[in-house]
DNA sequence: AACGATCTCAACCGCGTGGCT
DNA sequence: TAGCCACGCGGTTGAGATCGT
C-alpha cells in the first residue's frame, strides 16, 4: 500500500464537471427506485460515469426535490446571520436550520452576499454612533441579547420568537420529511420522497386543529401559531412555484388531493409509481424534454425514454428536444 | 458592440470522522 | 486495537453570467 489516502475513483474513468439533464435523470430515477444506500457504488449500478462523491453533491445539492430555489428571504439571510455568529463556517448545521437549504448554497451566499454586507454594515456603523451590532462581538445590549439568543441555539432549544422555522427543526419534533428535507440527515433515508402524502394530511390535520382554538384566541395569536406549524417542504407552495409547475396540470391541488384519496385505497405501490411520474413530469418540464399534449400511447415519457437501456441519451435529449 | 473586471455558484478536492472487521 | 472504507464537511476553483466602461 502507498503512502497517502487513495483516491476515491479512478480520475480517468469517470466524467467530471458539469451534468448533463440525461445524468441528472438516470440518478433521479435510479434513487427513486433504489435510494442511496451505497454512494461509492451507486454510479455504476446507476449507470453513471461519475464518482460516488460527485453523484451524492449533485442529488444533494440540486436534485433533492426538497432542495429550495431562488433568492434568499430577508428571514433566511438573517438566521444564517445569527447561526454563523454562534457556530462559524459550520454550513451543515447551519442548514440544518434552514429548510431546503444545502450547505453549500449557504456557503456561497455567506461568502458572496452577507459576509460583505457586514462587512459594510460594519464599516458603515463605525462612522456612526454604536448600535447593534450582528457583526461585532461588541459589548453592546443588543449583542447581549443576540448572545442569549445563540445559547438557546447552543443548547438545542431553538428560541421560538426569532426563527421562523427553527421549531421546526427540534430533533425531538421532526418528522419523516423534515429529516428528509435535511442534507445532513439525506444519508438516514436511502428510500427518499416517499414522505410526503403522509405529511400533507398531518399538515391538514393541524391547521384544523389549530382553527378549532380560534374561539378562545385572537386573530392575531391564530396567526401566529398557524405560522409556527411544521409545513412539509414538499408542499410549500413556493416550492412549487420554484419548479414552475403552473403548466403541468398533474400538480394541480385537485389532483393532487385525489392522488392523497387514491393513495391510501392503492398503497404504497401506487404512491411510488405516482412519485415516479410525478417526477419525470417535473424533470421534462424543468429541462424542456416535455412531449406535446400527446405523448404517445404506450404512456412512455420523454423522460423515461432517456432512460430506457437501448437509447442514447443524448440522442434522445436532442432528438426529443427538436420536437 | 466589444472588452475586461467582477460576481455567482456548481462542482471538485482533501481531510476528519465513525463504523466495521 | 489497528486498518480499511465510505461518508460528510469545509475550503477552493473555475466556467459562465453579469456589469461597467
Amino acid at each position: 500500500m502507498g503512502k497517502g489516502r487513495a483516491p476515491c475513483c479512478d480520475k480517468n474513468q469517470v466524467k467530471r464537471g458539469p451534468w448533463s439533464p440525461a445524468e441528472d435523470l438516470r440518478l433521479i430515477n435510479f434513487i427513486q427506485n433504489y435510494g442511496h444506500d451505497n454512494w461509492r457504488a451507486l454510479p455504476k449500478q446507476a449507470g453513471l460515469l461519475r464518482c460516488g462523491k460527485s453523484c451524492r453533491l449533485r442529488w444533494i445539492n440540486y436534485l433533492r426535490p426538497d432542495v429550495k430555489r431562488g433568492n434568499f428571504t430577508q428571514d433566511e439571510e438573517e438566521t444564517i446571520i445569527k447561526l454563523h455568529k454562534t457556530w462559524g463556517n459550520k454550513w451543515s448545521k447551519i442548514a440544518s436550520r434552514l429548510p431546503g437549504r444545502t450547505d453549500n448554497e449557504i456557503k456561497n451566499v455567506w461568502n458572496t452576499h452577507l459576509k460583505k454586507r457586514l462587512l459594510n454594515t460594519a464599516t458603515t456603523k463605525d462612522c456612526n454612533e454604536p448600535k447593534e451590532s450582528l457583526t461585532t462581538s461588541s459589548s453592546s445590549s443588543s449583542s447581549l441579547r443576540l448572545s442569549n439568543e445563540t445559547q438557546d441555539l447552543e443548547t438545542e432549544q431553538p428560541n421560538k420568537t426569532n426563527y421562523v422555522t427553527s421549531d421546526l427543526f427540534c430533533p425531538e419534533q421532526q418528522t419523516t420529511s423534515s429529516l428528509s428535507s435535511n442534507p445532513s440527515n439525506s444519508n438516514s433515508s436511502s428510500q427518499v420522497d416517499k414522505v410526503w402524502p403522509q405529511n400533507h394530511l398531518d399538515f391538514g390535520e393541524e391547521v384544523e386543529k389549530k382553527k378549532e382554538n380560534k374561539q378562545i384566541r385572537s386573530e392575531l395569536e391564530l396567526e401566529l401559531e398557524l405560522e409556527s406549524i411544521e409545513i412539509p417542504l414538499e408542499w410549500d407552495k413556493d416550492f412549487w412555484n420554484i419548479l414552475d409547475l403552473e403548466d403541468i396540470d398533474l400538480f394541480g391541488s385537485n389532483e393532487v388531493d385525489q392522488y392523497y384519496c387514491q393513495a391510501s385505497n392503492f398503497g404504497e405501490e401506487k404512491r411510488q409509481e405516482f412519485e415516479n411520474d410525478k417526477w419525470f413530469k417535473y424533470l421534462e418540464n424543468e429541462l424542456g424534454l416535455e412531449a406535446d399534449g400527446c405523448s404517445g400511447a404506450d404512456d412512455v415519457t420523454a423522460a423515461e425514454r432517456l432512460l430506457m437501456d437501448d437509447v442514447d441519451p443524448c440522442m434522445a435529449y436532442f432528438a426529443d428536444g427538436l420536437t
